[in-house]
Formats: C-alpha cells, sequence, structure tokens
DNA sequence: TGGCTTTTTTACCATTTGGTCAAGTTACGA
DNA sequence: TCGTAACTTGACCAAATGGTAAAAAAGCCA
C-alpha cells in the first residue's frame, strides 16, 4: 500500500534501506559494547564500512540511532513473555519461556547488553517505553499467573518476582558473559544453564 | 609500624586520607551512574568538592580512580560467600548467603551497578582480580555445595549455576532499578524479593 | 615567626568527538 | 543521454574533556 498522504516519510529507497540496517548493525555492536558514551559515531562509521557524515545523513544523530535500535529491541524482546499460552498447561509453559528467553541470551547477547546498559543508567531513553509497553504486558502476565495459582495448578508464587527472577537468571548468561568466560573456561555454560534452571523453575512451580 | 624503607609510600596525612576518601565517594556515584566513559573529572570534582586539578594531585588520571573502586569493591562484594559456613546447616546457610546479597543490593546498589558496568562491557579492568580472586572462591565453595549434595542434605544441583543465579536474581534488584520503580510503582519491592527468593530457594534445594 | 613542605588554584593545552557544509559523485527516470 | 534528485565525502568547527605547569595558599614544625 502506497502511501500518498503529505505528511508521511516519502519512500524508503533501496539504498536507504541498506545503508540504515548497516548503520544500525553496526551501532549494535559498538553501544553493547562500549555503552552510548563510550561508543564514538567512528567506531560505528567504521563498522559501518561508511564516513561518518554519511552516517549523518541516515541518521540526525548518534541519540537517534541509540533511540532507534531501543525502540526496535523492545518488541523483539518481550515476545516470548507474549507467546506464553494462557490455555496451555502452566508449568510448561513457563519453563518454555525460560528456555526461550535463555536462547534469546545465546542468540542476542549484544541485544541483551544494550538493554541492561540502559536500564543500569536509569533508562533515560526508554521511560515511556517501559510504562506504556513493558508495565501493562506484565500485569497482564501476572494476572494469569495469579489465575493459575488461584486454580491450584502451580504452587503459590509471587508472579512479578518470578519474572524479574527469570529475566536476572537468563540475562545474566549474556550480559556476565566475560565474567562467566573467566569462570566456567571450557565448560559448556549454556547446557549447564539450561539444565540448571529447568531444575529451579520446576521445583518451584510444581503444586 | 612506621616504614622507614626508602622505596616504600611514605606516610599518608589526615588530608590525604580525607580527600582521597572525598573523590572516591563521589567517583562511585558518578562511575555508578554514567559509566567509566560516561563520567567526567569534572563531575567527579564537582560532586567531591574539589577542583579537577586537585583531584589529580590525589590520583594520577581518571583510570586510576576507577581502578581503585574496583579493587576495593572485590573485597568486600565477595565476603557473603566467605562467611557460608560449612559446618553449619546447608540449607540455612545457602538462604542465609541470599539473605544477604540481596541485603547488599539495597545497602549497596551504587557498588553492585559499578561493578555489573564494568563486567558488561567485557571486564577490562578486572580480568586478573577474577582470574585470581574469583575463580578459586567459586571452587571452593562449588566443592563445599557439592559435598552437602553427595550427604543428600540438599537437593542434587548444579553449584556453580545455583550460585550464578543468586548473583544474578539479588544484584538484579540494584542493576535494574530503574525498570522496577516503574513495574512496581508504589509496592515494597524489597519485601516481596526478600519473600520469593527464599521460597525459591528453600524449593529448590530441600532435599 | 620564619622557612619548608604539602595542598590548592588559575590558566592553559592537546586530543577527541559530535556535528556541519559545500562540493563532488552516483543512480535513475524521462 | 541528459538532468535532477539522491547519495557520499573531504575539510572543517566548536565544545567537551583528560591532563599539565607553575604560582599561590595553607599547614606544620622548630
Amino acid at each position: 500500500m502506497q502511501d500518498s498522504s503529505p505528511a508521511a516519510t516519502p519512500k524508503p529507497s533501496r539504498i536507504q534501506r541498506r545503508n540504515r540496517k548497516r548503520i544500525l548493525d553496526a551501532a549494535l555492536e559498538v553501544f553493547s559494547q562500549h555503552g552510548f558514551r563510550g561508543a564514538t559515531l567512528d567506531q560505528i562509521a567504521a563498522e559501518a564500512g561508511l564516513s561518518k557524515p554519511n552516517i549523518l545523513y541516515y541518521f540526525s544523530g548518534k541519540e537517534e540511532i541509540h533511540v532507534t535500535l531501543l525502540n526496535a529491541l523492545m518488541d523483539t524482546w518481550l515476545d516470548p513473555l507474549r507467546e506464553i499460552d494462557p490455555d496451555g498447561d502452566p508449568l510448561e509453559e513457563l519453563l518454555q519461556y525460560v528456555h526461550r528467553k535463555l536462547e534469546m541470551s545465546r542468540e542476542y547477547p549484544r541485544e541483551s547488553r544494550l538493554f541492561a546498559n540502559e536500564i543500569i543508567h536509569g533508562a533515560p531513553r526508554m521511560g515511556p517505553d517501559l510504562e506504556t509497553v513493558l508495565k501493562p504486558l506484565l500485569e497482564d502476565s501476572a494476572a494469569m499467573i495469579d489465575g493459575w495459582v488461584a486454580e491450584g495448578r502451580i504452587a503459590p508464587v509471587d508472579p512479578r518476582h518470578l519474572i524479574f527472577s527469570i529475566w536476572a537468571t537468563t540475562q545474566h548468561y549474556a550480559d556476565f558473559d566475560a565474567q562467566l568466560q573467566v569462570l566456567m573456561e571450557g565448560r559448556d555454560v549454556h547446557d549447564g544453564a539450561s539444565a540448571y534452571l529447568d531444575t529451579l523453575y520446576r521445583r518451584l512451580l510444581t503444586p
């Protein structure tokens, strides 16, 4: 559907799409590694294979790149939570959620660190999203879990802290990877984590 | 004992001690809030109530301040783990460890964030300490827990991932505070966390 | 109080870095 | 193929920032 309204963004050309993607990819790499202040446009430009002024042709500034990344991230980041089936088996649904989150930590550690970094520094660019996107979703999920508890289908548990602990334990494997590399030298971290978290939440939630 | 050997640091004067402490306090505040790159000497100076050149009279540079903080932190940070009594009741010892760690997150959120920030960015200034201090301690603790499991005094569990999950769940309350403030508006986060984590690890570890 | 050391400040400096600008260069529809 | 719009770049800036130097001030002790 071609947008013909005058105020809308005209049309993203082929080159536009390609270069914006390159820039965002490069920026994810650099921001997740060095943080917002620690990252420089020169680094992003080098990583993207573009010149700095060219990057500023596609984005109005460093800030806009960062915000764009954060917004895009929020959605995919919460998908696993949205995928919990209220009509499924509670224990299995929650365990699947844990495994999906752990899988995301392995597949997308840069995204996890980008997010963690933003929150640690007080979420200066995510405040609105947390309130409008994350909070309602958390409340819905908490209500669903409370329902399961009330029906006696899982053991009694504080639903919000349960979710926090799932976030904490799974994202830890991405965010603290540097530490784990030292401590778990050689061992397969992820398989162990998967088995451990399964046990942890199974014992917590089994009625 | 007055040190009279020629190569040793002479003697920290009263003013030296006072000002170095002021600087480290201020730096902890600023570094934990903005990260290493995000923090500026001017901010630290303002927070400490000293001029920038004066700060550089006490420390050779921004880096040295940061490293000093990190080193000082490492010790106190691991104290709770060292305090686990191998001869105590396993379940109660581990639960106490959880509560002590949670308490540290509440008492020293800045330290927690400083540490998290360092690790997220690849631990560029902590590599040696992780290897020489943290790793041996983890191995000792893991052996102790394995012993408890072998004796059947707690349920079978991977000791390293158990410890990781305790770190993750407790530090989460300090590191992701900005997120929790939005999501738990008004609720008492810490009391809920304390009760939840007690349940979580009790159900996991009860034989 | 005089003289020495320690501490503090004022004035700078060099580099880094986010961002601009005007002049190219390339892509593409007519 | 030609002209216009889209894209790219080299040369620059101004502000921020880590750090220095030398002089002034404050402590301290005989």
